[in-house]
DNA sequence: GTTAACGTTTACGTAAACGTCAATGTGGGT
DNA sequence: ACCCACATTGACGTTTACGTAAACGTTAAC
C-alpha cells in the first residue's frame, strides 16, 4: 500500500521506526545499490538527491535512500535522468492545489501508458524468446540430448 | 521456419506473398519507423542490417524490415546496439551444431531472465503510479471536482 | 539542361552519464 | 603527531548513438 519514493509513505510507526531514522552515508548508499559514490554526486548535481550536510559530507535519510532506488529503477527501465526528474519532482511540487492535482494526475496516467507500451514490447520479444527456447529444447531432445544439463 | 528477425513468424503462404518480395528503400523504411537514413546507415556500420546492393544503393529485403523493426523494439527496451547485435547474431550462427545450439538455448534463458526482471521493475512502476492516480482521483472527487473532464 | 528529390561517403560535432585523476579536507585510532 | 580510510570539489576523458554539414552521384520531371 505504502510506496516509498515518490508516493511517499506515511510515517510507518509499528515496525522499522528505527530504519526509517536511520542516516547512511554516500559509500553505504553506492555499496548497497551497487553504483559509485561519483554517481550520486552526479545525480545531486542534477537536482535528483539533495541530502542534509554535516559540513560538507553528505548524510542521506531513509527517504533520499528510497529515492535513490526509485532513480535507480527509473534507469533500468530505460528513462533519461531528465525524465526521472521530471516524475520526481511532480510529487515534491504543491499537491494541494487544484491545478497541480489535475496536471499529477494526467501526468500520471501518461506515464502509465507510456510503461503499458514498454510492456507490450517487453512481452513480445520474452514471447519470441520463449519460442526460441521451445524449438531449439525441442530439436535437443529430438537428438537425443538433454536440453538441461551442463 | 525461415528466420527473418530472429523468431521469424512461419512465413504465411495464403495473404501477402507480395510483402515478403517487397524491397525497400531508405528513405522508406526511415519513414515507417519513424528514424533517419543516417541511423539507419549508422546500424549497418554497426553491422546490425546489411542490404543488398545495387550499385551504391542499399535494397532492403521484407527481412531487412523486420530485422530493423527488432532493432527498435530492442533500443525501446533500453538495450544497447552491442546487445541488440549479439542477439541477432545469434540466430544467424549455425544452429545444426550441437555446441550452438546449446548456446543459443542457454542465452535465450538468460536474456529470458533479464526480461522477467525489467517486467518486474516495470510492474512495480505501474503499480505504484496507478496508486497515484486513484488517490489524486479520488482527493479530487472529494473536493467535488470530476477527475474526467479537461 | 537544369532543377528537384533522393541517394552516397567522409568527417566532425554533440548530449548523456558517468569514469578517472588530482588536490585537498576530516574524523578516528594508536 | 601521524596514518589511514573515506569524503569533497573541480576538471578533463570516454562511450554510445546518433546529428549535421560538405561534396558529390543518379534518376525523373519539366
Amino acid at each position: 500500500m505504502s510506496a516509498a519514493a515518490p508516493p511517499a509513505a506515511s510515517a510507518a510507526k509499528s515496525p522499522a521506526i528505527r530504519d526509517s531514522q536511520r542516516i547512511y552515508s554516500i559509500a553505504e548508499l553506492a555499496r548497497e545499490f551497487a553504483v559509485t559514490s561519483r554517481t550520486i554526486r552526479f545525480y545531486e548535481d542534477e537536482g535528483l538527491i539533495k541530502p542534509r550536510r554535516q559540513g560538507l559530507q553528505r548524510l542521506y535519510s531513509a527517504g533520499d535512500r528510497a529515492r535513490l532506488s526509485w532513480i535507480l529503477r527509473g534507469k533500468r527501465l530505460g528513462f533519461t535522468l531528465a525524465e526521472i526528474k521530471e516524475l520526481l519532482d511532480l510529487y515534491n511540487v504543491d499537491r494541494t492545489g487544484l491545478q497541480q492535482m489535475r496536471e499529477l494526475l494526467r501526468r500520471s496516467r501518461l506515464h502509465i501508458e507510456e510503461l503499458e507500451r514498454r510492456k507490450a514490447d517487453l512481452d513480445a520479444q520474452i514471447g519470441e524468446f520463449k519460442d526460441v527456447e521451445m524449438h531449439v529444447a525441442a530439436e535437443l531432445r529430438q537428438r537425443g540430448v538433454d536440453p538441461e544439463g551442463d
